[in-house]
DNA sequence: ATCCCTCGAGTTCA
DNA sequence: CTCGAGGGAT
């Protein structure tokens, strides 16, 4: 065979295999035999081995998996990927149906589309020209993770899409595995004395995590789409037709659980269905999406920030068990707060043991009047954190012990008051070692000073050693003070050392938030950041100042002085300085020739990202925000732009243009 | 005064 | 993930 036969017949299986694969799992309609499907694979898979040019990015032979990654880059999601708002019960459910239909402004009932929630992994897939490019995890739902070489190979996912593919198409779908596959693939495990998996979803989750693709190849995963991102050309009016669009390109959708009522009742009705279906179904789900069915209402109800406004979760009772509190103990966390915490007899929950449970405070301990010895009812709320429902009552034995709340706290012994108005008791203790060790841990955490392996043991050998007594310390820490820890090397203590010296960069709204101020989180880190531009500034700030800026109160602004008022306090500032920690903020405020004025973007940019736009009208002292009320400034009307578009000109808001804006911005940026 | 939205803080397990 | 509470809009 020459070259251009080759080439000739390798064209000829990807279109056969393509087509294949489709009817297969797509059509659910296979028109040739899985062992003549296996022999057109092999013929391919030859033919690329002799001829390597062949071997294409959405050649079939993909689906084996790819060369291993060292880690998984970051993508950024071009339109993010929310999560839900939940509901739990047809009340519930009627107050998210009132809520939007005083938000349209409408009596009459409109139409929801009910889908089953998977419980799976969501995930994003882009199509360029109709082929697979690029695949990734939905992460934080701004940024995932890159994880195309793995879903290249679930079968269910194709590399083409069926013409007439639109030229850009982002879907969303929830990757799952079926019980019987996940129930087969725990058995070979358990064969191979591997660890095996908690439940399906853990399964799926950690086969798209699977560095080697060629591992990922070996799992049986499956996929339903049901969204998209951003798409090219004339997107369908209503979801029912976009999931419809959707199957047509070849993409696997839920068709015969997901259906159209028209009242909340009925919406209900199907919810009690789909629960009585729910341990007959051949994968798990655990609950139902309701969405609004109207594209256009959609986007007139638009998003809040983690969540669409047209849409809700309904969820399924948690998976409940019964267990015994052995003990109740309490935590000191960094800003003194005792929480009591449920040790309890481990028990399963939904596939995972749970030993522990947070009480939260001592209300919550009242209103369940749970006593150490008592029998519990536990759950998983949101499947995930463990939550103690209610006592046992009718179980006890009259040898259950309570509770008092404490007057000292437990690490420390210093008093404990409840300030008014709040529910957590604190310890006021300043030199507390359970909140020395929560605040060093905080300090060193990840989105704060992320200094990488200072975790709880060393945080632990410190203190008992006495090495630190605050977060100053940690950077007057020498080699020698390291050698003291148990199982402290050179390598390890170097190691060490260089995170901590690597941390003393990090810019100011990471400091100010690693500082652990009361009501001083991320988010109020950077606008302080922004607005000050270093420690200093913003410790000769006074109360009204503070004040003045927006999103900052009484209560941070007080919080904030009080801080920076405190001795030690400075000490620990001076001492950090000394260490050479003093950042300036880079992105501080280049000017205020925006000062005072709001912004709100509404439809498609095309030459910015949105993020870009709010950052570059933030540098000028400006403000973006959600929603458009009179005292927006700016209305910036992207292409599709919906409701806010309208509202604005009700308002007689000034309406901008993508370009307009882009010109107006640019000439205050040369000038500042 | 009231509603809505975000943020902060505390939490579990693999 | 889920509370409670701070802050802004109305």
């Amino acid at each position: 065979m020459n070259i251009q036969e080759a080439t000739q017949r390798h064209l000829e299986l990807c279109e056969l295999l393509h087509r294949h694969n489709h009817l297969y799992h797509s059509l659910d309609r296979p028109e040739i035999s899985d062992s003549r499907y296996d022999a057109l694979f092999r013929e391919l898979l030859e033919l690329e081995a002799r001829y390597p040019r062949l071997r294409t990015e959405t050649s079939p032979s993909r689906r084996v998996g790819a060369a291993p990654v060292a880690k998984f880059e970051p993508v950024a999601h071009s339109v993010p990927m929310l999560s839900l708002e939940n509901a739990g019960s047809l009340e519930e459910l009627r107050e998210f149906d009132a809520r939007i239909k005083r938000a349209l402004g409408r009596r009459e009932n409109l139409t929801y589309v009910c889908e089953p929630k998977m419980d799976g992994v969501a995930v994003e897939l882009v199509y360029r020209g109709g082929r697979f490019s690029l695949g990734s995890t939905r992460g934080d739902g701004t940024t995932g993770e890159n994880i195309t070489d793995n879903l290249r190979t679930i079968a269910q996912i194709p590399l083409r899409l069926q013409p007439p593919a639109p030229e850009l198409l982002e879907v969303r779908g929830e990757v799952y595995m079926e019980l019987e596959n996940f129930r087969l693939l725990n058995e070979r495990r358990t064969e191979e004395g591997e660890t095996v998996f908690a439940n399906p979803r853990n399964a799926t989750a950690g086969s798209l995590r699977q560095l080697d693709s060629k591992l990922s190849a070996r799992r049986p995963l499956c996929i339903f789409c049901y969204g998209i991102g951003r798409m090219e050309g004339e997107a369908p009016d209503s979801h029912a037709e976009m999931l419809g669009h959707l199957q047509s390109l070849g993409l696997r959708v839920n068709a015969p659980m997901t259906l159209t009522r028209d009242s909340v009742e009925g919406v209900w009705e199907y919810f009690r269905q789909l629960e009585a279906r729910r341990d007959s179904l051949p994968f798990e789900i655990d609950g139902m999406v309701v969405k609004v069915d109207s594209r256009a209402l959609q986007q007139e109800l638009g998003e809040k920030s983690r969540t669409p406004r047209w849409a809700v979760a309904l969820k399924f009772p948690p998976r409940q068990a019964v267990t015994r509190v052995e003990d109740i103990r309490m935590q000191v966390g960094r800003t003194g707060a005792i929480t009591p915490v449920a040790h309890l007899s481990p028990v399963e929950v939904g596939g995972v043991m749970v030993s522990r449970a947070s009480l939260h405070n001592w209300d919550e301990i009242e209103r369940l009047g749970v006593r150490i010895g008592d029998r519990v009812v536990v759950e998983r709320a949101g499947d995930v954190i463990p939550d103690l429902v209610r006592v046992l009552l009718e179980e006890r034995t009259g040898d259950e012990r309570e509770l008092p709340a404490p007057q000292s706290c437990p690490a420390c012994g210093s008093p404990v008051s409840r300030l008014e108005g709040e529910v957590v008791p604190r310890c006021q203790g300043l030199s507390c070692p359970a909140r020395l060790k929560e605040g060093i841990k905080h300090f060193a955490s990840r989105r704060a000073m992320d200094i990488e392996g200072l975790g709880d043991r060393y945080v632990d050998q410190m203190l008992a050693l006495n090495l630190v007594q605050s977060v100053a310390d940690l950077y007057k820490l020498s080699r020698e003070d390291l050698f003291q820890f148990e199982r402290m090397g050179e390598r390890l203590a170097d190691k060490l050392l260089a995170a901590i010296g690597q941390s003393r960069s990090r810019p100011l709204e990471r400091l100010l938030f690693a500082l652990g101020i009361r009501h001083v989180g991320e988010h109020v880190a950077k606008i302080l950041a922004r607005h000050f531009g270093s420690l200093e500034a913003l410790s000769e700030a006074t109360g009204e100042e503070l004040c003045a800026l927006h999103e900052i109160g009484p209560q941070v602004a007080q919080s904030l002085t009080g801080f920076f008022a405190s001795a030690r306090n400075k000490e620990i500032l001076r001492s950090l300085k000394e260490s050479g920690i003093d950042p300036e903020s880079d992105t501080r405020i280049s000017s205020d020739l925006l000062a005072g004025r709001t912004f709100v973007f509404t439809g498609t940019l095309s030459r910015l990202s949105r993020q870009e736009a709010q950052s570059r009208v933030e540098a000028l002292g400006g403000r973006a925000s959600n929603s458009v009320s009179k005292r927006t400034g700016f209305v910036v009307a992207g292409q599709d732009a919906g409701s806010k578009l309208t509202k604005a000109r009700e308002l007689g808001v000034t309406v901008l243009s993508e370009e307009e804006f882009l010109r107006r911005i640019s000439e205050l940026e040369n000038l500042s």
